[in-house]
DNA sequence: GAACAATACTTTGAACTCAAACTAAATGGA
DNA sequence: TCCATTTAGTTTGAGTTCAAAGTATTGTTC
């Protein structure tokens, strides 16, 4: 992405607009949506960055280690699923990826045949750490927001998820 | 997507994950950056579902907007993509899209022929309003989140942006 | 003013997400 | 038991985004 600095912050002048469009009502949450698309767009770069000479996407990350976390090392694809709420088909493809890189291999379910289970190998065990490592480093130790800017947003976006129906 | 209510959050149950494996300067950071990438992906469906009926992705609609709200209704496809940050092929294909459906259309610059203006049509003019009566309603206002934690959320998210040098 | 570099946009290809249709297996009555 | 329904996962197709390469035009430098 072709990087460009503005002189202005493009959201404000944004909600100015509404405001003077008799959108008041809607304004703030005009700014609001907007910027959290915005932010995740920053976010989502800093990350695929930081993950992509493992060849993973932030995705196929997250599957990594869900499935590091977990008890036993494996789970079914449906319980992937619903814990990253990522769409089923999604699932399927990011499993491809991960068994195609020997990251992960498909096991059957001992008891129920319809449900197939992925399991982490020592090769995705490993991938794991190191991605981690990076992107601990690369991403999520280098918030320059202080510590208390930080947890309220997180808490503003729990608000957010919490109410949308994530979890109750 | 299938939707689907956890007894717990998820994100702070990767935190505590985070936690016991030792990386505790990294869990915050975590935490937010997941719950961005989270709160990008309800917003957007509620978004896209709002502005669906009109054939508008939230992509087209921004476009759309900073056309009717620019001084003469055009804009170079460049200055679009600075605006909205948005990558030059994206912003092809968006109006090409636009273009196809008639709300926007491609003029020649006047005096630099390698830069082409995309301008907002009437029709153009007319779905930008009816689209954002939809979105203000199904979604802009309404944010569960009351006005205060509301702005605060914003604050945060402008230092991100800010920080990431959307602007100065 | 000729050559080189920068700018603006488009094209092409890879990767990803979601919706819808599909297959297979399990469940729950009548 | 039989049949309809639900559940689990996959396949396919449409829609997006981004990167890289390509084309055309403009600007700059010697």
């Amino acid at each position: 992405m072709p990087r460009r600095t503005l002189p202005f912050d493009p959201i404000v002048e944004a909600r100015k607009n509404w405001e003077n469009a008799g959108w008041s009502d809607a304004a703030a949450g005009m700014a609001l949506v907007t910027s959290v698309m915005r932010a995740h767009q920053i976010l989502l770069a800093r990350v695929d960055a930081s993950l992509g000479p493992f060849n993973l996407s932030f995705a196929r990350y997250e599957v990594l280690m869900l499935l590091s976390f977990s008890r036993t090392g494996r789970l079914p694809l449906g319980k992937i699923g619903q814990r990253l709420q990522v769409h089923p088909a999604s699932v399927t493809n990011v499993i491809d990826r991960l068994e195609r890189d020997g990251l992960v291999r498909r096991l059957p379910h001992p008891s129920d045949q319809r449900t197939t289970l992925a399991a982490i190998t020592p090769s995705g065990r490993k991938a794991a750490k190191l991605a981690t490592e990076a992107v601990n480093r690369d991403v999520f130790e280098q918030t320059e927001l202080g510590e208390k800017p930080l947890q309220q947003l997180f808490e503003g976006l729990a608000n957010l998820r919490h109410s949308a129906g994530d979890f109750t």
